[in-house]
DNA sequence: TATTGTTATACTCTATAACTATA
DNA sequence: TATAGTTATAGAGTATAACAATA
């Protein structure tokens, strides 16, 4: 009956940890002079090129958005569109040698972050801690929709 | 070498599911007709009476920011403001009966979000899972702010 | 002069709809 | 008519500064 105190919840340590997990995260990749959705999207960039829609669809954020990032990052050299020729409505978006590079950075800037988020758990609790958030359920499709 | 890809680290796995079951959370509480922050500062207010600077610290949020929260819960008849006789420049905010009522009716409903979002864990699990989450360094002060 | 609460303002983020060019 | 990308606009959220009352 007695109403449970915020820190007392699981989900609530849950997300709180994981509020400030990636604010910890977003500090380390602001040192490399990126926004965290530059970074986003470049990692997101890095397996190989797609169109605007795809990269959209992945990163879950809306086509219109992507519009801003995409120039930043074309006009700062660490991406580049080109029309594709068998379909000219559609942008195909790919990563320069430059992006790259500053993906490079940024992975290190992440892995420091992370050396130091999980630096009290040893490398059995990583992945012992990997699972369990694993197996959290976040359906995201069956409670947001009707927002 | 090869850049990570954000779901492959576990500070962006911890992110993430700390974002989707916050919420999973806010979904939750909105079905009892109240805001999430409403919630929040109700549940704020259950260990008892306090002034809103005092609240607005331990909810690490401006106080400016508070006034209005407290505003709508009052014109709710939620929570009640009154000045300290003993220094008139404070109010004394606490819950009121209808107020403990809501509460009780947000408790219900996050515990149902909990059941739902570690219903794949076994309590011995949740307890590894809280006792993980409790070790990872969130040291906020340490990075954010030099923001 | 310092502190509590309040108001006002501006800035970021996000969501949406309208527009173009291609199909 | 539908789709990919773009632009424009409005809303929520948040951060900051100035203000009134009290100490």
């Amino acid at each position: 009956m007695a109403a449970a105190h915020p820190n007392d919840r699981l989900g609530f340590l849950l997300s709180f940890r994981g509020e400030l997990t990636g604010a910890r995260i977003r500090a380390a990749v602001a040192v490399t002079g990126l926004h965290p959705r530059h970074a986003m999207t470049l990692m997101q960039l890095a397996p190989g090129a797609t169109s605007q829609r795809e990269l959209a669809a992945t990163m879950e954020i809306d086509p219109s958005q992507l519009v801003a990032v995409l120039n930043e990052l074309e006009s700062a050299g660490l991406c580049e569109r080109r029309r594709d020729p068998a379909d000219r409505r559609r942008h195909i978006v790919e990563i320069t040698p430059a992006g790259k590079e500053a993906l490079g950075h940024i992975d290190q800037a992440v892995s420091e972050a992370e050396r130091e988020l999980f630096g009290n758990l040893t490398e059995a609790e990583q992945e012992l801690l990997r699972g369990l958030l694993d197996r959290v359920v976040v359906d995201r499709a069956a409670h947001e929709c009707g927002e």
